[in-house]
This record gives C-alpha cells, sequence and structure tokens, in this order.
DNA sequence: AAACCATCGATGTCGCGCCATCGAATCCTT
DNA sequence: AAGGATTCGATGGCGCGACATCGATGGTTT
C-alpha cells in the first residue's frame, strides 16, 4: 500500500510471478465471469416454468430473426458450441418447437425454421431476454454502456464470437 | 424509433414484445457472453499441457493465496459452482496437488491446502493467468478498464458472485 | 436434555461447452 | 472423369455449472 495511485504502471514492473501476488487485473476477467453467469443464472431461472435452458431460448430467437437456416449457419450466428448445435436442436425437435427439413440442392444441410409451437413462443422469450437486460440496463449509464459495448467488441474482433455477434446486430443499430 | 439519443427511456416505451425486436441491449449482454468464453478457451489452450482446467486453476490459485480454507470457504470465494465445489477439489486431491485434512474441533469440515506439487505449479499458473489478462488489459484503455470494473461491480454488488469478487481482491488495490 | 434448525460435504442428475472423430456429400484441382 | 480436400451433420467423451437430496455434525431454542 506504499505506491500512491499515480498509476499508468500497468504492464512494466510486473514482479517475476514466483512472488508476491502483483496488482491483478484480473478482478475484471473474474468479473466478466461472474456477470455472465449471474445473467444466465436469472434467465434460467425466468425460461424454467417453459422448460427452457438459455441456450434453446437463443437458438429459438436467431431462428425466429433469420427465416431458415442451416445447422452449421445457426451455429455462426451463436454464441454458444463452437461446433455445431447438432444436440440443442435435437432436442428442440423433439419437443416440435423446431422443424428440420432436408435440403434438396445440397444434400448434407437441413434447414431449420420454428414451428407453430416454437413460434407461439416467442414474444415470452423475448419478453424475458429484454427483462434480463434489464439487470444490466437499469445499473448502467448510457455511458458506460456505450463504452462497454466498444471495448467489448474490440477485444472480440477477429474471434468467432466476435463475428457471430456482429453478424447478429449488424442490421440494428 | 423515431427517439432522438437523450435517453433514460430505457425502461419504458418498450414494444409489447409481439411485435419488432426494439433495440436490443442484448448485443452487451452477448458480449459479455462472448468475451468471458473467448478468455475461458484461450486459458484452456494454455492449461492444456498442465491438464487443467480454468476452474482448476482457479482453486489452485485461491488456495495458494489463503492459507488452509474449508470446501465451502473456497466455495465462497470462487465464481464457479454456486454450491460446493466438492468434485473439482475431489480431482485435484487424486492428483496429489490439493491435501485435505479433516477439521478436529470441527469435524464437518475439511481444511485445504496445496501440496508441494501443487505449490510448484503456481507460478505457471499466474504467468497464465496475467497472459489470459492481457488479451484484456491489451485492449483496453486504462480508463475504459475502469469504467468497466466499476459498472460490473455495481451490477454484481448483492449477488454471490459479487461478494466472492469483492472478498478476493478488497485486500489488493 | 431434547427437539429443532443450519451448516458442511458428498453424491446423483441434467444440460451444455469443447474437443475429436466419423461417414456422407460437395467442391476443387488436375 | 478421377482424386483429394473441404464442408456438413452426427456422435462419443470429458469436465463443469446448476439443482436437489442426503447423512452427519454443530448450534440454538425451549
Amino acid at each position: 500500500m506504499s505506491s500512491p495511485p499515480t498509476a499508468t504502471d500497468t504492464t512494466l514492473s510486473r514482479s517475476p510471478a514466483t512472488a508476491e501476488p502483483p496488482v491483478h487485473d484480473s478482478e475484471l476477467r473474474y468479473l466478466l465471469l461472474a456477470a455472465q453467469r449471474e445473467g444466465a443464472r436469472q434467465m434460467t431461472a425466468q425460461l424454467r416454468p417453459f422448460n427452457l435452458t438459455p441456450a434453446q431460448a437463443e437458438i429459438l430467437l436467431v431462428l425466429a430473426e433469420r427465416a431458415p437456416l442451416t445447422l452449421a449457419e445457426v451455429g455462426r450466428l451463436i454464441v454458444c458450441e463452437s461446433g455445431s448445435p447438432s444436440r440443442i436442436v435435437d432436442t428442440l425437435t423433439k419437443r416440435s418447437l423446431i422443424d428440420r427439413e432436408p435440403g434438396q440442392v445440397d444434400r448434407r444441410v437441413v434447414y431449420l425454421r420454428l414451428t407453430p409451437r416454437g413460434q407461439e413462443l416467442i414474444p415470452v422469450l423475448r419478453g424475458i431476454d429484454t427483462q434480463t437486460d434489464a439487470m444490466i440496463t437499469d445499473c448502467l449509464s448510457r455511458d458506460e454502456q456505450a463504452v462497454m459495448t466498444r471495448g467489448l467488441r474490440r477485444i472480440l474482433s477477429g474471434t468467432p464470437s466476435g463475428t457471430a455477434l456482429a453478424a447478429r446486430f449488424e442490421h440494428e443499430k
């Protein structure tokens, strides 16, 4: 506690790992983790009555906005799952929320869309989404939200998840 | 959306869920998710040679800094796992990285500490931690980091994860 | 002291994220 | 046209996060 808060000695003067815990920028990383978890927890709770998980809801919402999509396309629009979300879609198909139709021209792919029953859920899911967002938007000023959004976009630019989100939110703003 | 960015109309004037996707504050939420995932991925990759996962590393690091801890105490200091991290600790014990010693006065608890082999890993783990932090700190200015940290702390205040992190980082800053 | 309640740690279940692998279909190159 | 590389979707494995339950221990109340 002897160093005054003159700061900006971030990258240098780091102790050689075997010594004292330095200044721990790690807090921010753990805060990101915690915030994500907390949001997921709340969303899980709200989705419970519908027997849906956040990941399932995300897929349903993506399908609601982007007409028919192949499995791989869904995978690319979604933050979850690096590979293809076969199994989640499988579950939703078994519950008659998603309809799958094998491709005719390219016989490898499967086209996915919501069933009427899936459609019915969408308004509710959007509501829950909004309500979970409120957890964030209620606590942060507009400026703070802007700073965070810009910063996170910068961090994620180039990564798969980054491109997924860019594609997903590009046409609204 | 005809409203100018005078803002503060966050909670009201939201369309009735059945209509168009509003403005989607959701992006920030998904950005948080994506950032967390991306960080975890990178950390996983770095930890692979040591056959450790991020969650396991977090526990080892907590034990390295806070002498002997009971299982419940570890659970309270950690972002992972709402309950007690019995199984993760179990794995680490089987690998002789953690030593468990049943409590004498309170015979319910178990005191955990690192074994010499566990101690050896700590410098490496701290290095990987720092390196993962760099992913964030290299992309964000000092100010941005401060804004994000403050904002996230505010969001998490009151939640279990929030208290966990507060306890964990309080004595350094 | 006895009855209750809280805490601790273990264990089972479920869904998911990630990795690796596989067969099938398609695309590209020669 | 034939060969090889790529893409797509399915599947198995592993570890983890969340929830629920359980027996054991400890604390509190009456």
